[in-house]
DNA sequence: TGCTCAC
DNA sequence: GTGAGCATGGCTTCT
DNA sequence: AGAAGC
């Protein structure tokens, strides 16, 4: 057991050698060190968001759970925010991210809204997930005509890798619409790109009638619900990282394997936060014409 | 991982 | 003392 | 109502 100060406060390391990511050979004691040069980028996004972490004490190939709890082992200094009958950790300190990676946390998922504003979403997401068997092309490929539709209505949209099979779209939107609002423009998008690419694109909830086209879901905004934190890891065996992307590195071509906790540092120091506008209130985008429209219909 | 509880 | 159990969630859509 | 799916 080692102690270590971090932004003033003490953390115990415990089993610096246990390893995390077999495939790698990842102890927790590297992952640490991952963390720490990731916490300048993942953590202005987890600040002021209900956290929901998966652990993994025993690394990525053994059982997990969910903790959304402070637990009272936690240090005092570790801050929580009262929502729905819980104290969820508020991570907003790399002290907190180095503490919650001893604990074997490696995925970081964040609420859709932000702490205080409880009813408002601050992007909207479209999950584009390959179905079984499809080559990651066709997922890039729906991207760019999603990206390029969006442009043509004058909307900026932002890109990552989930860091499993998928990748996420972000339309920023401030705190404009409700989660209500935002699940209707949602459901419109999702309703016309399927009926614009029927042969590209489903929006079918079961499985195996998505007869191996890419799944546009955009059924994932609620209260309560969750999406991967930009710039979390994630427990696959490649340890990947849910990693933003630039339109022009997806339409040269992407993987969500190519991102990952070894690499991760190399690209962060290349190209910086990709994502910063998604912190920015400013860049928020007007969707009042489609609500305007799909009121219409 | 680290706690609590039953035995 | 050792070992088991625990640490999330709830809504939507389909059948 | 219950299962599937996320």
């Amino acid at each position: 057991m080692a102690k270590i100060n971090i932004g003033g406060y003490d953390i115990n390391i415990t089993n610096h050698n246990k390893i995390l990511w077999p495939k790698y050979g990842i102890t927790k004691l590297n992952y640490l060190e991952k963390l720490i040069s990731l916490s300048e980028y993942l953590l202005p996004f987890t600040n002021n968001r209900y956290l929901t972490t998966i652990r993994y004490p025993n690394g990525v190939n053994k059982d997990f759970f969910f903790q959304k709890n402070k637990p009272k082992s936690a240090p005092e200094w570790v801050d929580t925010n009262r929502y729905h009958d819980k104290e969820y950790i508020h991570l907003n300190h790399i002290a907190t991210l180095l503490w919650l990676g001893n604990q074997g946390a490696i995925e970081y998922h964040l609420s859709f809204n932000p702490i205080n504003k409880d009813n408002y979403p601050s992007s909207l997401v479209f999950d584009l997930d390959p179905s079984e068997g499809q080559d990651f092309n066709e997922v890039i490929e729906v991207a760019l005509i999603v990206k390029e539709t969006l442009e043509g209505m004058n909307i900026l949209s932002y890109i990552k890798t989930s860091g499993a099979t998928g990748l996420q779209i972000f339309i920023p939107i401030g705190s404009k619409y409700d989660y209500d609002t935002a699940r209707n423009i949602n459901a419109f998008f999702g309703q016309y790109f399927a009926e614009k690419y029927p042969n590209k694109i489903t929006i079918e909830r079961m499985v195996d009638k998505r007869n191996k086209k890419l799944y546009f879901d955009y059924l994932q905004m609620w209260e309560g619900k969750t999406i991967i934190a930009p710039y979390s890891p994630r427990a696959t065996e490649f340890a990947t990282v849910s990693t933003p992307l630039l339109w022009e590195e997806v339409e040269n071509g992407c993987h969500p394997r190519d991102y990952n906790l070894l690499n991760i540092e190399d690209r962060l120091k290349k190209k910086g936060n990709v994502l910063e506008d998604l912190l920015d209130e400013s860049k928020a985008q007007d969707l009042d014409f489609i609500i305007k429209y799909i009121n219409k219909k």
